[in-house]
DNA sequence: TAGTGGTCTAGACCACTTC
DNA sequence: AAGTGGTCTAGACCACTAA
């Protein structure tokens, strides 16, 4: 016999699924379900708890318990790299990418910081320099509308960025064709790419700065990109609200023992 | 002024951080914070529970609250679909992935159970059929000794694999090379995949099936395998436990205005 | 100001593990 | 049998939102 709690939890949760509860609606206020013999308060309140970091549902003091609206994923590509849009057009990545799905696109979408830090342990790694070198950090928040979806920070070694726009301190976008074409307009021009990924639980900084509900994991992504050389010219990690987002590779199978897939 | 149990569970997870309490140790029992003067028992338990859910500790009843040990992850490159590993050796592609990473293999850590289903949706659009259409499903449960750490089921189109050891209704794995191997024997040799990849929360059944402890989540890997001219051979849904698993993908950065990157 | 979800207490009982 | 975490109650008060 399974908790009352979690009882009461399933049985909701497939009422909503039904479409009892469609999205945006408020599910009964707690203390009506007590009034019905569900059980106390902290009975129901730990069920909407549940309900919470299922994602079914998010709950705000004074207004109610809501159905979520359950959006789209995000597909990322790697045609979001494309050369053609940054280079010669007047997009960046991330935005380009927007604009292809459909979605609407603001200036002040993106907030930017810019400072030169002590490299982290992975940061290093990535760049070949030992522990604790100054690199310049240049950390991003980016929203859908008001809704923050990820952070992503990039780290560059000084000798490659230093007196271009990359590290003006002025808060705002890279501006025109983004970090890339700065780097191309510099003399760095990117050739290849590793990504990494993997989710995990947000610390609690992150579930407050990415507004993540209850119960909500982060994707996070390592990105290195190489120029022809194999130089790291950029090491960046993403930290993404898991709901919003898909990311999409296609690939040859390799075949180490012939010519068919190797790179 | 964050609430009592938020400050408490921050308290913890520090010391824990900080190694008062190194993997595997137990904390202090909930009675005995009650009795410190940390809160009422309710209090104490919900920045417990809060822990759990940060993936820092495992409650169990008659047991109590240890640390959990952080496994590293595993990193899933596309290496591990080398031709040469299933179609010149013996190796399935996941096993030849553990022997890269210096773990141990043992042959029943793999289940699978083979039947003929109706597509559902996302099978009938992967592979171009109807809704409904029959598919062979063949399911896996992999382990890494007793623990689960993913689910693997692949879907066939019925003249593709019909007549073949995968299909055999026999429990157990695909044997010697698995099953892109049993799909070369038949004629169908993999040239290229699309694997797409997203994080969410598990179903309570996954979440029983995969061990998983409170508020772990999983990530989905959608795999489209498809031959020289274009037929999707293959198409298979992975379950992963969050905490196990990196993937890691090498591309060029394409450019559509020339012939840099175009695959 | 009224109504919402969120926190907290004190105490009872249950389910499970270990000895 | 003793001790653990887990559930549940009844009731109080707090923090926030909307009319």
């Amino acid at each position: 016999m399974a908790a009352k709690w979690r009882e009461l939890a399933d049985k909701l949760a497939e009422q909503i699924k039904r479409g009892d509860y469609p999205p945006g609606k408020r599910l009964p206020h707690i203390r009506e379900l007590v009034d019905a013999g569900e059980g106390s308060k902290a009975t129901v309140h730990a069920a909407y708890k549940a309900l919470e970091a299922e994602g079914l549902v998010t709950s705000s003091r004074g207004h109610g318990t809501v159905v979520r609206q359950q959006v789209p994923l995000k597909r990322l590509g790697i045609a979001r790299y494309d050369k053609a849009k940054w280079r010669d057009g007047d997009e960046v990545a991330f935005i380009a990418d927007r604009v292809a799905s459909g979605r609407s696109y603001r200036r002040n979408e993106q907030t930017q910081t810019v400072s030169l830090v002590e490299a982290p342990a992975e940061v290093a790694a990535a760049h070949g320099l030992p522990v604790g070198a100054p690199v310049y950090a240049r950390a991003r928040l980016v929203k859908e509308g008001e809704q923050p979806t990820h952070t992503l920070t990039s780290y560059y070694r000084p000798e490659h960025v230093e007196g271009t726009r990359l590290v003006d301190p002025t808060p705002g976008p890279a501006g025109r064709g983004g970090g890339f074409r700065v780097l191309y307009d510099a003399g760095y021009e990117i050739d290849h790419m590793k990504e990494q990924i993997f989710a995990r639980t947000p610390s609690a900084d992150e579930a407050r700065l990415l507004q993540l509900p209850a119960g909500e994991a982060v994707v996070e992504l390592h990105r290195t990109t190489y120029t022809e050389d194999g130089t790291v010219i950029e090491f960046a990690i993403g930290v993404h609200a898991a709901s919003r987002f898909a990311w999409e590779y296609d690939f040859k199978v390799p075949d180490s023992a012939g010519d068919g897939g190797k790179p």
